[in-house]
DNA sequence: CCTTTACCTCAACTTAACTTGAGGTTTTAG
DNA sequence: CTAAAACCTCAAGTTAAGTTGAGGTAAAGG
């Protein structure tokens, strides 16, 4: 194997996602990657940075669609550096942003709301939060389930 | 239709959820109801809360199962009050304050993390929060670079 | 050389939280 | 009284993000 290319099983170790994932990632066009004379993935070490990437934004609660949404603007023919990740960052850390101000004013309500009688009245917070930041009912919040 | 009771579309106005969720949530366990003479569901007034409970829980990221896990320890055979719904909130807060915090410590790293080097190394943190409160399984064994 | 891993593809299964549809009944409004 | 609207049950479909398994090939090590 060449110096640096990683088979889909050293990725997956290095990455701490399974085999399975990263051939789903890649039929989903997140992750791309050559092949070897025996028909065997070979992807190039900057791979394990997307992985990275990837599984960072979904604990953000970022699906794989919007993930793929976001590379669709890393280059396409040369491996993505500094500049380009942190362009791609920058506009999830207002994502973030806007969903932790979300989850805050949720939980600073939620004692009064759900103890108070105001839980079926339309200005409770909790129980109306028409939010901006959460389009049709808030985004799918994410807990990092065990 | 007696003074206080509810038809399964007056619920579902009521609160914002279609019929057949609330359908769903019966199925589960979470909301009951009696039936009228021509078999039809009718609603006692303080299920409106309930789904109040149940769609402020979601937001918050917690699950049916879990939310009916909580709804567990309810009265079974008196209308919860201010209490029941007080304690049931509490810990639901502490959850969700903790969410927060990891959140804002994702936050906090991300620009750092993902644009800098630091990503493929175990101590960033957000490519390896191995955080209690989000428990993605068992660590992800992340050599650092060869 | 031979055997054990690792890898390949493709299809089907999984869970959560619902939705949709079919086929039939009950209520309500005019 | 009748027609529309609301309701009923039960089965099957939907989406996300993978996992699992079958049947077969490639690579690695002793």
């Amino acid at each position: 194997m060449k110096t640096q290319e990683f088979s889909v099983g050293q990725v997956a170790k290095r990455c701490g996602v399974s085999v399975s994932a990263l051939h789903f990632y890649e039929s989903k066009g997140l992750i791309a990657c050559g092949r070897n004379g025996g028909n065997q993935r070979r992807f190039s070490p900057d791979v394990i940075r997307r992985v990275a990437v990837i599984k960072a934004a979904q604990k953000m609660g970022i699906s794989l669609a919007e993930i793929q949404q976001a590379f669709s603007v890393l280059p396409k023919h040369r491996a993505p550096d500094k500049k380009d990740w942190q362009a791609l960052s920058s506009g999830w850390h207002q994502q973030l942003s806007e969903r932790i101000e979300y989850l805050q004013r949720l939980r600073d309500s939620l004692t009064g709301c759900i103890g108070c009688g105001c839980l079926s009245m339309s200005k409770c917070p909790v129980y109306n939060p028409d939010d901006k930041l959460a389009p049709q009912g808030p985004g799918p919040v994410i807990l990092d389930k065990a």
